[in-house]
DNA sequence: AGTGATATTGAAATTCATTTTCATTGTCAA
DNA sequence: TTGACAATGAAAATGAATTTCAATATCACT
């Protein structure tokens, strides 16, 4: 499997873009963090690397990052897109707390099959979906209790 | 079961708020329109019945019709927030053309309690989901071809 | 009806994430 | 080198949604 990097790069050339210094930062800050983050928050920690880079680049190279398939993009119902790594990561999706915002991430299969055999029924070719579960998380209730 | 109308005088009553005339212009119109609509479609139709009313009002008495259980509120991914009617009408997630925008109702029992189980076995208690395929729908693809 | 406490409203200003503009700088092939 | 064009930062712009604020409206209670 080729590296994220090695992907990233293919598809600038593949547009005819080049691995500029700042697009390097950005993607090296990307690939060092797990988990779901911010534009603002990758740009926060890409600051403190390099504090000449702009936001307006990373949210930029974000949207580059996305349409190269290594991140994924969602928002979870609070105004603000939440980005995190997809390229050799496994499909999922989230639970989360509607208290505290705590997030899981998790699969099903039942579900994937028939995610696609709704859209099959309406003659629709899925190209891909969104879910997420609301609910509150075991510490909150029993903090409530 | 109760008329709309009748359960939105009630929540009102209920939080120490009364039914003005603005209030009630806007619950009207929004109860005459099917179909997913946005704020600004709303302010839009009520302003040509009542010119006088603001488009904050709007917006505001939206976030009631939502708490009253009158209206759910959801995103589709394009940065805007839909309305659509809540009460007395069954559940459904949708399915959306990411071509033409087309927008279908959809419902799965057993999508329904998988993620029911989903939260279970993650000791959420679920609240609520929210659930978006995209896909092309038959006359997109058709046309693509 | 009158009164005061409080809720509501419209208009305009504000917020906040994200995008765009634009003038400048970097890149690269010929 | 030169020219064509991509990329960048800073600041301005965008656009949905919210808030502010001074001016009403409303309601419970005399």
């Amino acid at each position: 499997m080729k590296s994220a990097r090695q992907v990233f790069i293919e598809f600038l050339g593949d547009n005819g873009m080049s691995l500029t210094h700042q697009r390097r930062v950005i993607v090296e800050s990307f690939l060092e963090n797990e988990g779901h983050f911010t534009a603002e928050q990758l740009y926060s920690r890409v600051s403190k690397q390099a504090p000449d880079i702009g936001q307006a680049t990373v949210y930029r190279t974000l949207k580059l990052l996305v349409e190269s398939g290594l991140a994924d993009a969602f928002d979870l119902g609070e105004g603000v897109t939440l980005y995190e790594h997809h390229y050799g990561h496994a499909h999922h999706d989230h639970l989360v707390c509607a208290q505290c915002g705590r997030k899981v991430e998790i699969v099903d299969e039942t579900i994937e099959r028939r995610q696609a055999a709704l859209a099959e029924e309406n003659g629709f070719t899925l190209t891909r979906h969104r879910m997420v579960l609301f609910g509150i998380c075991p510490a909150c209730s029993g903090a409530a209790a």
